[in-house]
DNA sequence: GATTGACGCAACAAAAATTGTTACATGAGA
DNA sequence: TCTCATGTAACAATTTTTGTTGCGTCAATC
């Protein structure tokens, strides 16, 4: 897996959920679906769970499943859960000498910031019921 | 430096360029403000230079200069002679054998096209000397 | 013409970011 | 109590990005 596969895992997963979202599923079914480990699995649809989007169960019956109706989990959700910027993650030299430098950021933050917020726009059309 | 720094390296170099044209720059010179090596300076700012927004001397008083007007080097210009995708450049595991997986590349690589024109186009927008 | 100082480029090294693995604690059902 | 699941931390491996060294080429200057 290259890189930001965190997203695609999540995605890829909860679209598999909304189409039986009565099945509980492990961790272990879901990684080996994905080709990944299942503490990967864990660890991405942790921060899943944190937002509501989903929930886990310990134990011998154990497993995930969604947190509310499919059709209200928009891709949105997932990609804010996530906490990952798809758009430039560069570096944040701030307060450098160089006035231009500081001038530079400042505008490339401002595009990269309205850019996502079309991004999430576009992201809020789709649930993931819609893969 | 971290990720992405390619882009903001290129601006800020350029950006100093429009301030004064005639000047010509070493790489040597560039990377020391820029707080990088000639080398990396090189590689990158040759890249600008295959698409004809900077010339570079040999020699003596050889060197780095703009290769047009700065008002007509858009930050659109920079981005894509870098060849870089700020926005997702996640995996390409296409014809997986799970149909849902498909599917779901299909549409977020479809969302992320036109995020990404909606991007150039507000970089073409801004040029080397706005900065 | 020899020297100096610049770029061009390839190959290698180092660092950073991402992903994978192991180990163990916790909790819930059989 | 045993089994099977998650939760998490710590560590390892991989991938990506950046930095470095070395050497060839070219042009101005001595």
């Amino acid at each position: 897996m290259k890189r930001n596969s965190r997203l695609l895992l999540a995605l890829h997963s909860l679209s598999h959920m909304a189409e039986s979202p009565e099945r509980v599923r492990t961790s272990a079914e879901i990684a080996d679906h994905a080709g990944t480990n299942p503490v990967v699995v864990r660890r991405v649809l942790g921060e899943l769970r944190k937002s509501g989007l989903l929930k886990s169960e310990k134990g011998h019956a154990g497993g995930w499943s969604l947190g509310r109706d499919p059709e209200t989990i928009t891709l949105a959700d997932v990609y804010l859960a996530l906490d990952e910027k798809l758009i430039f993650r560069g570096e944040k030299k701030i307060n450098s000498s160089c006035s231009l430098e500081n001038s530079l950021y400042e505008k490339i933050s401002n595009i990269l910031e309205k850019v996502e917020g079309i991004l999430i726009e576009e992201l809020r059309n789709r649930s993931i019921s819609d893969i």
